[in-house]
DNA sequence: AAAGTCGCGGAAAACGATTGCCTTGAAGTT
DNA sequence: AACTTCAAGGCAATCGTTTTCCGCGACTTT
């Protein structure tokens, strides 16, 4: 196949191959496809004239037969960026391996385009919609009474009776905080995202449960602040400031993400404080980037995002191939540990 | 047309919106396309009559018939990652605005999978497509003889008839070391990737000629190694020993990369060498995560890969339409200044 | 009043595949 | 010998558009 693709001009079509074959074209796309009942000789004569011309089968006639065009399309509400990409990467991975190919929508958080996109997938009568999006809470649904199914990725669907596929953040949090329990570290403060932040609320909300449900507090309230390193830095003065203050000085901090983690371990560094010998530190995201540079690596919770774009794209098939898959599933978080919460002995 | 989008079942068909607005095909088609002549009445009620049935043209049936499918293939040789992404973003711009909708493929660095997903592109007969990955060197022409055009963005192909459009690297470094050079720096050291990287290489040569065609030689050898911020790190001990042996020290480093940079900025910090006071500092990529959150903020190069996914879109769609292109442009980079190369007095 | 224009819109042939139905010839049955 | 049965493959409709060509009336034009 691969050796003539490269002489081919103008493409060949099946009645071409049927005509090289000496049959005619339905019995040509019968032995392309394996229908129908033929002699295993003509199957293989009209499968070498196939070969011979280079035909590969054109995808707009076969979905205009079929009804089916193998296509999915993938709407990015927000504009593609850190997050979209494992998710996008674990879509096309799945849907690849049903031969389904992907049309990629960059809608940049504007609903005007976002409709025309919807308007574009309908028109190439894709067999089903992924909507990605950064997840600041859910969104209200692209529209209602689609032709084809739907499945929201990371991003969930206002209307709970559609399918959305989301990291479970709670869990995250308290694996996060359970570890850090594990190694025995028992004053835990929490700096994490902007409170108005669905993200940082959920997993705040989860760290103080799950210290609760130890008989512990956290160590100072919720530090709410930027997801940045900068805040980082900022939100570690103030740990250090109030910590001496009062009591046992804080042995461990959780980190809304792993750039506030990242601030958090420089600030402590510099303040002469050793990770995780004085306080141990988790991230959020295991974002290889800053886990790895930091000093010294991060332990962090990670979404597993890939995960839930295979999954996403794989509820759509099912839902194209007529399965229900209707509601809400949240995914499991995973927890990566690295040096900074590493015990002496270990 | 949104309003009766969401109550769409089983999309209209052309001929449904005809016989509502008492009129043959054709001549539904040609008022929907601004067509053939026909009374503005006429018009009017074929329009009417689609857009209560929330008619959507079926791009299948359409690009059977024209022999164009607006839609673009894009093939990224590396798995999607950080360098692909505003590539992408250039290209979707370019594209949509173009009414055009692309197809991604990931091939991930497996030649299988790249021409398996050449044939998917050929089969749904994409207008052209378009390649991309990350840059170590030239790269084979994905195939010969295609029947569409081909651009590749970032990667080059080995074939310089192929039309590619790359970042002028030499000309990144040029504009880094005439910066520094202006603001009266002349002990420059330059520490970047791996020697037998593409880039690495290119920098480092224009660098050292940039330096040479104002008579300075670079401070020390160029050092190479990862690009990382654990050698960045370990560049800058190596600077700092040999640097305080002989003459004076240097006062300035132009790094191959920002995570490279990151790392001389903190080794130089917490060896108590004030930036940009002491010693000035460039890095290359301008990524956002790493220049903003660098202590101080890193002036870098910025290779503009969204105007390069741009460019390839616009050359791509030029040569879909019969214009020539043929060719390799290399694009020029930007030097975005921050604090890192701040002059005093400014 | 006959002939040429023009504006409008219909009919039907594409585009390239798939598929249900039909024909054909040969083999097996009685 | 006449019948059924079956495998093999052809025929033609079909999917939903676009587009070319053509017809038909109404209007000039002399």
């Amino acid at each position: 196949m691969g050796a003539v693709l490269s002489n081919v001009v103008r493409p060949a079509t099946i009645s071409e191959v049927a005509a090289l074959a000496g049959v005619s074209t339905g019995t040509a796309s019968k032995a392309l496809n394996g229908r129908g009942s033929l002699r295993a000789e003509t199957r293989l004569r009209v499968q070498q004239a196939a070969d011979q011309l280079g035909f590969i089968a054109n995808a707009a006639a076969r979905g205009l037969q079929t009804g089916r065009t193998y296509t999915v399309g993938m709407i990015t509400t927000d504009s593609i960026g850190r997050f979209s990409i494992p998710l996008m990467i674990g879509a096309e991975d799945a849907l690849g391996a049903g031969q389904v190919s992907v049309l990629l929508c960059d809608a940049r958080d504007d609903s005007i385009r976002e409709q025309y996109y919807l308007r574009t997938l309908l028109s190439r009568k894709v067999d089903g919609i992924i909507v990605t999006g950064r997840r600041t809470q859910a969104r209200p649904p692209i529209a209602a009474g689609l032709p084809v199914p739907v499945v929201y990725a990371f991003i969930s669907s206002s209307n709970p009776a559609d399918c959305s596929v989301v990291p479970d953040e709670a869990d995250g949090a308290r694996r996060a905080v359970r570890h850090l329990l594990a190694i025995g570290r028992r004053r835990i403060a929490h700096v994490t995202g902007p409170e108005h932040h669905h993200s940082a609320r959920v997993r705040a909300a989860a760290t103080a449960e799950t210290l609760a449900a130890h008989d512990l507090d956290l160590a100072t309230p919720t530090l709410h602040g930027e997801w940045s390193e900068a805040w980082g830095r900022q939100a570690a003065g103030i740990l250090l400031s109030t910590g001496t203050g009062l009591g046992a000085p804080i042995d461990a901090v959780f980190c809304g993400s792993d750039q506030i983690a990242r601030g958090v371990a420089e600030a402590l560094r510099e303040a002469g404080r050793s990770i995780p010998g004085d306080v141990a530190l988790v991230g959020f995201d295991n974002w290889d980037v800053m886990v790895e540079a930091s000093r010294p690596q991060l332990t962090s919770v990670d979404m597993d995002l890939e995960g839930i774009g295979r999954t996403a794209a794989e509820l759509l098939l099912a839902a194209i191939n007529g399965e229900p898959i209707a509601g809400q599933r949240a995914l499991p978080c995973r927890l990566v540990p690295r040096a900074s919460t590493e015990v002496a002995g270990h």
